[in-house]
DNA sequence: ACGAATTTGATTTTT
DNA sequence: TCAAATTCGT
């Protein structure tokens, strides 16, 4: 008992010696948090709780495996329930979900497979989508559920056409779904939720089976989640929630940060501890990050305080462009590394989107440093494993149609389109499943003889393969693959791309194979759903290797509950972050502000943050403005260097801007002293709006968004539409050339210019220094 | 019906 | 830039 108060400050304590009644745990970055839980586990269990009666729910697969391995062994041999709520979610459907009108074997589709489904609904019920997207309206729905809106209480509102749609279209793609026994990560919370409600004896059973319930990261609960949490804690009202409202990030996931904010008037007589002190970073980082989030308006107050030493300035690098920042990224890694002082896995590089990877990943490449890229998704979303999967889910599921479409003709066995629509009309005439309509496909005339014998054929191997569902994965997806003819069409294929195809299958049998030994060894689990349900709701991140000696490359997002000795975060620029999507609300702009806040808390000695001049984005160059977050940071704390490479006549060659008032240092401030670590590197003031509202700064912005991208100062006059087919053009570096083709119009106009010296070339007109010749 | 070729359009974050 | 959608040719 004493051992597991060890080393706790005295908050810690409070909170792990708390048994009974609702408690929030407030806690700080670098505050310990997953200590306190886990302990706090072991604690319990120590008291004589039963560990069947505990659930502890995340939201990351990777989160549940660290606290389930930390409780493990603080109590071993006492397996606690630890689950995200997408599992657990699962776990009860598969239980009661016959109930709400959802399957046992239900699939659960991911956000592709369910966006196929509610185009095929948008088509089928011809629903007139003016301009909205099936995105935006797949948004819409996604939105409601969150807030456990269901198609039969979903109202359009007046003045809102886009809710008129989704009022059409929702209870259509919700019929659908349920026809299919199919449910989206949605549906997880959102069927549970409808259950509980409409079932008060399962509720109470539910609540008295799980008399201990502990969340993390509560400010990331949407309303069907905290619903399913109040009503789990009615009887037992023993909910432990630990969060930070300042790391709530997943707004824009229905996530309510008002669920933390108001936990205290929804559990009046809830015990508050707060775990402000940080055991992670330095003194000057956490300053940095907690004179950054000050400036957010809706918050708790927090005074976080560490003991830890002052430590070194936080770097603020100003670099020409993106490659000069990933190589000195790079650079940096590679010299400490080389020094003996660090190992590669001490560091990571944070970005707002993966799209930013790429030029750090190239210079890690060069410099020879080895790293790992967590992205989620990649293995299981990947065509060729989707497609053999499909195979399995829909033996698991007959009525998935999904699956069905995306199995019938992969490989292609003369089934297409045509065959394919007489099979859908079949199928809705009879309200059957895709698949019992290719059953009956010699009663459906409009068939070809070819197709109906395909279809037959494809029955028939579905029906083997659910035969033997019940024998190890690996044997069933081997079966998939042995007879489906997959691999014989990608082995004569004699594209790369396939046979990175073969492997990837190859590995997915492997993946198989590790699941049922654990399986066997664990006694229990194992089958094919539990198998597809793992590539459902599981992705890569969670078998990201902790131990590997690599550096990391990841986003902000999935940088939660993480720490590294060094961190660098880039692209702290104006419309990367804070995102530009996020610019007119201020609530996503305090999103945006948590997010930084959250990468800039995971350093716990060195951190080094980064904007660029010009950055290249999606293939367009675009004079990038620095961050306005870097405004809000203490100068102090911070050392600041402007790298730029010596010789600069490509940007003043290319940019006018570049030597305009535009990035005039503030007069005002005395430039910081130059230490030179890197040459070439100077000091110099930090870059900030002028004085007065419009900063020039600001001034590019608008411009180029009007001209529909930078770097157009110089060449606006020329319109887009002024070229034409065969036309002579100028280019300044290029020189003379004839207009090949062209495509598109006004800004996204695109022209293919055959150059007498320099061969042919795509532009984006708009954004291009063409112009016609003259005469 | 199929695959190649071309065009278009869209790009945050994740269970 | 890159993937999806559409058109085109066989």
């Amino acid at each position: 008992m004493s051992a597991l108060l060890d080393n706790l400050n005295q908050a810690q304590r409070t909170a792990v010696l708390h048994v009974d009644g609702p408690l929030l745990i407030l806690a700080g970055p670098g505050s310990g948090k997953t200590r306190v839980v886990t302990h706090r586990i072991a604690h319990l269990l120590e008291q004589g709780v039963h560990a069947r009666q505990i659930l502890a729910l995340t939201f990351t697969n990777k989160a549940a495996s660290e606290m389930r391995n930390r409780a493990q062994v603080l109590a071993p041999g006492q397996p606690v329930w630890v689950s995200t709520f997408h599992r657990f979610g699962a776990r009860m459907l598969r239980e009661f979900g016959e109930l709400v009108g959802v399957s046992q074997n239900f699939t659960i589709y991911d956000t592709s497979d369910s966006r196929q489904v509610l185009k095929r609904v948008i088509e089928a019920e011809q629903v007139h989508t003016m301009h909205f997207s099936p995105d935006r309206i797949a948004c819409a729905i996604s939105t409601a559920k969150n807030k456990l809106i269901t198609p039969d209480t979903y109202e359009a509102r007046r003045g809102s056409p886009l809710s008129e749609i989704v009022a059409q279209v929702y209870p259509a793609y919700q019929q659908r779904m349920l026809q299919s026994a199919a449910v989206d990560f949605d549906d997880l919370l959102m069927h549970v939720a409808q259950l509980i409600y409409h079932h008060p004896e399962i509720r109470a059973e539910l609540d008295a089976r799980f008399r201990y319930v502990l969340v993390d990261e509560y400010q990331d609960t949407n309303k069907a989640q905290y619903v399913i949490l109040k009503a789990l804690s009615y009887d037992y009202p023993n909910l432990a929630a630990t969060g930070d409202p300042d790391q709530s990030i997943y707004g824009w996931r229905g996530a309510d940060i008002g669920n933390i904010l108001e936990f205290e008037r929804d559990f009046p007589q809830v015990h508050v501890v707060r775990l402000e002190q940080n055991y992670r970073s330095t003194k000057r980082i956490l300053r940095v990050a907690d004179d950054l989030i000050a400036h957010n308006k809706r918050r708790k107050k927090k005074s976080l305080f560490t003991e830890n030493d002052e430590g070194e300035a936080v770097r603020l690098v100003a670099y020409a462009d993106q490659d000069l920042e990933a190589a000195d990224i790079a650079q940096q890694i590679r010299s400490a590394i080389e020094s003996g002082q660090c190992r590669a896995s001490d560091f990571a590089v944070f970005y707002r989107v993966n799209a930013l990877s790429r030029s750090i990943e190239r210079a890690l490449r060069k410099a020879g440093v080895p790293y790992q890229m967590v992205r989620g998704q990649e293995f299981y979303g990947r065509k060729e494993i989707k497609d053999v999967l499909a195979y399995c889910q829909l033996a698991n599921n007959p009525a998935d149609d999904v699956a069905f479409e995306r199995s019938v003709n992969s490989p292609t066995r003369g089934i297409g389109k045509k065959s394919l629509e007489r099979l859908n009309e079949h199928a809705y005439r009879y309200g059957t499943s895709l698949l019992d309509a290719a059953r009956e496909s010699k009663l459906n005339e409009g068939l070809t003889k070819r197709a109906t014998n395909s279809l037959l054929k494809f029955v028939e191997l579905i029906d083997k393969i659910a035969a033997i569902a019940g024998e190890s994965v690996e044997e069933v997806i081997g079966t998939v693959i042995a007879e489906s003819g997959y691999t014989e069409a990608l082995k004569s294929s004699d594209d790369v791309e396939d046979q990175s195809r073969l492997e990837n299958i190859e590995e997915l049998l492997t993946d198989a194979r590790q699941f049922d030994e654990q399986a066997d060894e664990a006694h229990e689990g194992g089958g094919l759903e539990a198998y597809l349900e793992r590539t459902w709701l599981v992705n890569e991140t969670d078998d990201w290797e902790t131990e590997a000696d690599k550096v990391t490359l990841m986003t902000l997002h999935a940088t939660k509950g993480l720490e590294f000795p060094v961190v660098y975060v880039v692209a702290l620029e104006d419309g990367i972050l804070p995102h530009e999507r996020s610019r007119d609300e201020l609530e996503q702009l305090e999103e945006e502000r948590r997010l930084a806040f959250v990468g800039i808390t995971r350093a716990k000695h060195q951190l080094q943050l980064s904007y660029v001049r010009v950055r290249d984005f999606r293939g367009q160059r675009r004079v990038a403005i620095p961050s306005s977050f870097l405004m809000e940071m203490p100068r102090e704390e911070m050392h600041m260097t402007d790298a730029r490479p010596d010789d600069l006549e490509f940007f003043v060659d290319d940019f006018d801007a570049y030597e305009s008032d535009d990035f005039e240092t503030d007069p005002q401030v005395s430039p910081l002293p130059n230490t030179g670590e890197r040459s070439g590197a100077r000091a110099t003031n930090f870059p900030r709006p002028q004085a007065g509202e419009g900063p020039v700064v600001r001034a590019i912005t608008t411009a180029a968004e009007l001209a529909g991208g930078a770097n157009t100062a110089r060449h606006t006059k020329v319109s887009p539409d002024v070229f034409a087919h065969g036309m002579t053009v100028i280019h300044p570096e290029f020189g003379p050339g004839k207009i090949t083709a062209l495509s598109g119009a006004g800004k996204a106009r695109r022209a293919t210019v055959q150059f007498a010296t320099a061969g042919e070339r795509k532009f984006v007109l708009a954004h291009s220094p063409l112009r016609p010749a003259q005469g």
